[in-house]
DNA sequence: ATGCCCCCGGTTCGGGGA
């Protein structure tokens, strides 16, 4: 069971890059962030071509999530459960592959908060409040393994960007945000890719400006959020960097988790 | 780490991203 987030910057301006990746990478299920389009509009018979249901949380122009599955979806949640948000972004669903473990999984993308102080930063902080609320809740009753993925605009450590002084005071990586997100962690949640490398320079994002992507200064934005059910069957990650350097890419790369069963 | 790029809507620029 491969389970995979990709924040696609508009999935009508990148479909070949998302199509190539899953023919490639082949996920079980995929999250996809900013699809930046109404449910109506998305390329939904290109990519159930390749295997994929499709369940969309879709909004004009801006934001919106979906979730794509080669294996029955149910239960789907359309927006951040006790938040009222005029914004897409949040769906989840369980997930029933035929003969194997179910997954629940939450597919998010949280909010920039740039600049600080603003009306955008109060906002990133009450849904991140909102999201840990939500977290906390399904952790007391665990069914299932849980995951909850996406761009969530944060980078949690020192090494998760090239130059932490210069990043001190952005919405990404004030201590508000890293506070979030240790006590976040504390739920009992495993940042998956971090618990299988400590490498510097594991990065999922390379924005497109100043020459980021062949200076290397990334950033590490992008996670997979363990339950302990969904940990203990956690066999390996992987970032697929290579996707970046394609024609045509998003500014965020596919980010993975391989589990047993 | 932003002046630089990219996407969107619906023009020829502004809002948003990170």
């Amino acid at each position: 069971m491969r389970i995979a987030t990709y924040n696609v910057n508009s999935i009508k301006a990148h479909l070949p890059a998302v199509t190539g990746w899953l023919r490639e990478r082949a996920p079980d299920v995929a999250g996809l962030q900013e699809i930046k389009c109404v449910d109506d509009a998305f390329p939904r018979l290109e990519i159930e071509a390749l295997g994929y249901r499709c369940e969309t949380f879709g909004q004009k122009t801006y934001n919106g999530v979906a979730l794509l599955s080669k294996h029955k979806m149910e239960d789907v949640t359309r927006g951040l459960p006790g938040f009222a948000d005029e914004q897409s972004r949040f769906i989840a669903a369980r997930i029933y592959p035929k003969g194997g473990a179910p997954f629940h999984i939450a597919n998010l993308y949280v909010p920039n908060g740039n600049p600080v102080p603003s009306e955008k930063w109060d906002y990133k902080q009450r849904w991140l409040e909102a999201l840990f609320a939500w977290v906390e809740g399904e952790m007391k009753s665990p069914d299932m393994p849980l995951v909850v993925m996406g761009d969530y605009n944060i980078m949690p450590e020192d090494i998760d960007c090239h130059d932490p002084k210069a990043w001190r005071d952005d919405a990404l990586f004030r201590n508000e945000v890293r506070q979030f997100f240790r006590r976040y962690r504390a739920l009992g949640l495993t940042d998956a890719v971090r618990s299988c490398t400590s490498a510097k320079e594991t990065y999922t994002f390379w924005d497109y400006q100043a020459g980021a992507w062949p200076k290397n200064n990334g950033l590490r934005i992008d996670h997979l959020m363990l339950s302990p059910l969904a940990a203990d069957r956690l066999v390996s990650t992987g970032i697929d960097k290579h996707v970046r350097g394609h024609d045509k890419p998003s500014d965020h790369v596919p980010v993975w988790a391989k589990f047993a069963g």
